[in-house]
DNA sequence: TGGTGTTGCTGAAGCGCTTCAGTCATGCTG
DNA sequence: CAGCATGACTGAAGCGCTTCAGCAACACCA
């Protein structure tokens, strides 16, 4: 029996016990300027009293038909999806937009299918969604759709009356194996995330390089393999590994088998930077020095690609700008207005100690 | 101008077009026991055709009064917070099992006064709140009992009428110094997370060890500086170094601080692994080496610990265990049951390569 | 003096849904 | 055939709030 959680106080109770409507007391939380501030005062103190803690948020959301909240559509589960500092940044880009303008965020982890089920989305209580990098046509988006939500993608291929705001995944790439070519380099491997929803981790064979679902790691892994092909390098003989999330120890394991193919690359690409730190472990592992015998990019440039040793030399994409730009545009939409042209943001190249021309 | 925007259907929209009441058509997606499997059939099929995605979720939870989310309070925002894996984890153990019941997680970032603003913690659509570790009395918290929310704690005190799962932080702290003092270390050093929601690094002062407000931070620092004292180290001359966040480059910077004290400690005490891979790097920096010149011990062992060079001795705390038994009493207390009494999780000393015999 | 604002408050109509007490056939039992 | 379950559906109340037209009172101005 819960007797003791007896019925919480209402507008009503509150209205009642200070003998006025409650359209006044609801003034009294909403629009001051309708009232007399004595009044207020007299309002305000009699709900202290009684435990009224303020209109209630799902009914005040139901007549407001807001709910005040952004949607974060994840593709795969928090521990996964947080291994990887780059997602707390744009994150927390978000976070702060959205949080200053006093709405909330709900969370919507994905599992096996690369997104979040569609009867939670189909459930949540939010009036914009936010999908991360989700693979094309995943569930998540269809629900969406039907419930006619305003959507903004991240990382993620145009859809219909969608804004949308993205990094030039395969720009970046292209310097980075230019770079590494222009250094002399000619073996390389690559070391990517996952290419696939499906858990897997492993050398990735042929047919697995085409339809990949995921854009990012469909346009960063197509950046390092045209790039590294216009210049005479044969894709075929490029070992890649793909990770099936972005950590650090993945990126070791990964890093470990390439870098006991024979030829030994000279140089690794990774797109994302936990893994070229898992390669710079892995290099360590062997006693292979960086960059003496190794030279490492990877992709992101989080913090810590400046502390690592060594330095890591990575694309540079603005991670909390993307969350702060994503985080924007859910409110602009929520306040009406039509999805934008997308956002483009930049990337740049930033030489540090990981990479050195060919011994 | 929204024209595009015209009104959604509704339940009423639905029964209407179907010719049947709205009680039914509200059953044939609650309560499918309630009507004809055909009739519903119709129903679901004519919702598809007019778009209609579902019950509105807002409508549902007035009615119900529920609205099948749970609260989540972090003591700061969220690139801080996820910098640290733990966090992730427990998170993750926590989503899973709230996810499992079809609720969703709403995500509360602090921020200076060490927790989400009460502002947001008054118009949050959740029916129950998950605390994470904030500090003692943080404004959150009374938030959260005006609206008389029902509420779990983890890593926090004690509080009336509220579940409450931890950690032996103190005996964890207690079998790591015991085990160095065991290896014939005298000489130690602390390096450990923000002590107040401050947001200030630097050595901690004599008054600033007094007080803390993060009960995670005091037992843990308390566990060391005990056991230390008692078997006849005082506290006075061990140095503590406060990082504002338990990060990696953090701990760096702090072990650098304390391994350039004289005497330079020969064992490093870290509320946390992530400050310990910190301390590991600095003593790479330093060209000590580990655990000949220095040994290190962390707390929590996440995965990485293992991985880590060296490996890290390290205090494990079951982190997945802690969310998902948050997560499991927050579903408890849903359902009406009383607060049970706090859950306790044990830890162990797990002992690595990263602590040796003092030379 | 009459017109024109202001200020401060209220009544009532929703927001879109769930739920519960019925109602009405229909089939079954003895 | 009376009596009684059973199954299928409905009407209406209510969840707690916002909002807007409207009203009374009063002040101000020419």
């Amino acid at each position: 029996m819960d007797s003791d959680r007896r019925r919480r106080p209402t507008l009503d109770t509150v209205a009642a016990a200070v003998g006025v409507s409650r359209a006044t007391v609801s003034n009294a939380y909403n629009r001051p300027d309708q009232l007399s501030s004595s009044l207020r005062e007299r309002i305000l103190e009699t709900a202290r009293t009684l435990g009224y803690a303020g209109p209630d948020p799902v009914a005040r959301s139901l007549a407001t038909r807001s709910s005040a909240a952004v949607g974060f559509m994840l593709p795969q589960g928090l521990s996964g999806a947080f291994s990887d500092p780059a997602l707390s940044i744009v994150l927390d880009g978000l976070a702060q937009t959205v949080d200053g303008h006093d709405h909330s965020l709900v969370l919507m982890p994905g599992d096996a299918t690369g997104g979040p089920r569609p009867s939670i989305v189909s459930r949540a209580q939010a009036d914009v969604m936010v999908a991360y990098s989700l693979p094309d046509s995943a569930p998540a988006l269809d629900a969406v759709a039907t419930r006619g939500l305003p959507l903004v993608v991240i990382d993620q291929p145009e859809l219909p009356d969608t804004a949308r705001v993205e990094v030039q995944d395969h720009a970046g790439c292209t310097a980075a194996a230019t770079h590494l070519l222009d250094l002399g380099h000619r073996r390389f491997g690559i070391l990517t995330f996952a290419l696939r929803p499906d858990g897997v981790s492993g050398p990735v064979s042929h047919e697995r390089r085409s339809d990949v679902p995921f854009r990012v790691s469909r346009d960063r892994l197509g950046g390092y393999l045209d790039t590294l092909e216009k210049a005479g390098v044969k894709p075929d003989n490029v070992p890649v590994w793909e990770a099936r999330g972005s950590d650090r120890e993945l990126g070791r394991l990964g890093a470990r088998w390439l870098l006991t193919r024979t030829p030994r690359p000279s140089a690794l690409l990774c797109t994302s930077d936990q893994l070229a730190f898992g390669a710079l472990q892995a290099a360590r592992d062997l006693t292979l020095t960086v960059p003496g015998d190794l030279s490492v990019v990877g992709f992101d440039d989080v913090p810590e690609a400046a502390y690592s040793d060594p330095p890591l030399t990575t694309v540079r994409q603005p991670l909390a700008d993307k969350g702060r730009r994503a985080g924007e545009l859910a409110l602009k939409l929520l306040a009406g207005a039509r999805p934008p042209r997308p956002t483009r943001l930049g990337v740049s190249l930033v030489e540090r100690a990981s990479t050195a021309p060919r011994k």
